[in-house]
DNA sequence: AATGTTCTGTTCGCTAGGAGACATAAAGGC
DNA sequence: GCCTTTATGTCTCCTAGCGAACAGAACATT
């Protein structure tokens, strides 16, 4: 069993849906591996390039996968909940990849060796066909990203990411200041503080000081981009569970 | 042997890298399921959403995949050429994606049916390592592409564009109208007349009426944003062939 | 309560690029 | 050659978002 299984017991491997979605046989033999690790706010689950010593499943914690350029203007590619798992790179055979990996959202994940993933990822092909399956979804969401930097505006994005980022967690409300926020978009904090207090003024959302409660979520998802709705239906499509986006 | 090949002796399937790596065994095995296919200017290889009979290999030709929205406006995610291959969506198990997948440049690809394909996938390994690593390549394309999108001026992204795209064909020279471009840049066509005027009065490309030529290839390189040294480097860490950008 | 720190809100000037309207200019059909 | 089509160059106006500076407000620390 992983080590800290005993200090959580509210924490079960299943809380991944990809986890869950294994048939019995494959998830007992993983699960003496798999290992709950806390994942506190801004720590870098890898560096660009760096070498991948773990994949993560988070169960109620967020990373962001983003780029950051020499010149440190930074841009978030893609987001990870329970839905999915961080460290593709290693099943794909790169090993490496030139993003970061942050967690945008303290909270516990099962983190499994890369060694055994690859073992795994060979040898059970419901494994392999989850992950797989589970890539497309994440490259359907860079995709829209990368669509969305061009086309829509920050308050659009906002609004999509908020929307995307509440998926994969278990509430309506988020802690992350407007700062943090405008870091993942790659624009200004201003356009942030902005954007954010026209959704607030037409009462959809409410900040205060790095917290956010959507109170309208209907009305949100009417005024967000079709991006959003690109990313979740190509997510339910492709993925087990059916709650992710 | 593909019914085409007759009339197109000079074409042979090593021409595309990733046949090229395959070992002698598994490349002979999918031979005799090989078809070369003329990929005309425009064409639609898949449309969003929509069933892959084939996946194609292309040897001298450039495939866009491209997002187009409810609006109209389009954006350009990945460029595929002879170092990869179109049609991922099928051995990563989700069958269709949302983009559109446009002859950016005509030339002639392998095709091989999905069954064929889905079959030689599962069973070879040298195959599926080989199609993993490409898929992680494009990953990285699309990923560079979004950063891109947010950060950098059109003149830097129709550099980038420029290079990526010459990197695909075997000649400095391709044919595109500003149009064309501006389509897949996701920016007005006034945009890239702008930057490629000021490209030209650089002395670093020729634009006329469609035709391009790259004058001073390593000024170029010193102009473009770093996203497409980005790619670039992956691709060469990734890809087999050590050509393709 | 005093003080420093961290968030958020707001301002002003500036620029890249969008929208649209045209003006050339080269190629092609006949 | 003439005329149409297609490609490119160039205007004008306008807006979103950047850069920078700063003010206030909430919170933390002592």
């Amino acid at each position: 069993m992983g080590k800290n299984l005993a200090a959580s017991p509210s924490f079960i491997p299943t809380q991944n849906h990809l986890l869950a979605a294994l048939p019995a046989a494959d998830y007992q033999r993983l699960l003496p591996d798999l290992e709950l690790v806390p994942l506190p706010l801004g720590m870098a689950v890898y560096e660009s390039g760096g070498r991948l010593d773990y994949v993560y499943f988070p169960t109620d914690c967020i990373v962001s996968l983003l780029y950051v350029m020499k010149d440190g203007a930074s841009a978030e590619i893609a987001v990870v909940g329970h839905e999915g798992l961080v460290g593709i790179a290693l099943f794909m055979g790169g090993e490496s990849t030139p993003s970061r990996a942050v967690v945008q959202s303290a909270g516990y994940a099962y983190r499994l060796s890369s060694k055994i993933l690859k073992r795994e990822f060979e040898q059970s092909h419901p494994l392999q066909h989850l992950l797989l399956r589970y890539t497309q979804a994440l490259i359907t969401q860079m995709a829209q990203t990368a669509v969305c930097n061009r086309h829509h505006s920050v308050e659009q994005q906002l609004a999509r990411w908020l929307l995307l980022s509440l998926d994969r967690l278990f509430s309506n409300e988020l802690n992350m200041t407007q700062e943090l926020i405008a870091n993942m978009l790659g624009v200004r904090r201003e356009g942030v503080t902005e954007a954010a207090g026209k959704l607030q003024t037409a009462g959809l959302i409410h900040y205060s000081r790095g917290h956010i409660k959507v109170l309208d979520r209907p009305k949100l998802e009417e005024r967000v981009c079709e991006c959003y709705a690109v990313v979740k239906r190509e997510s339910d499509r492709l993925l087990p569970g059916r709650i992710a986006a």
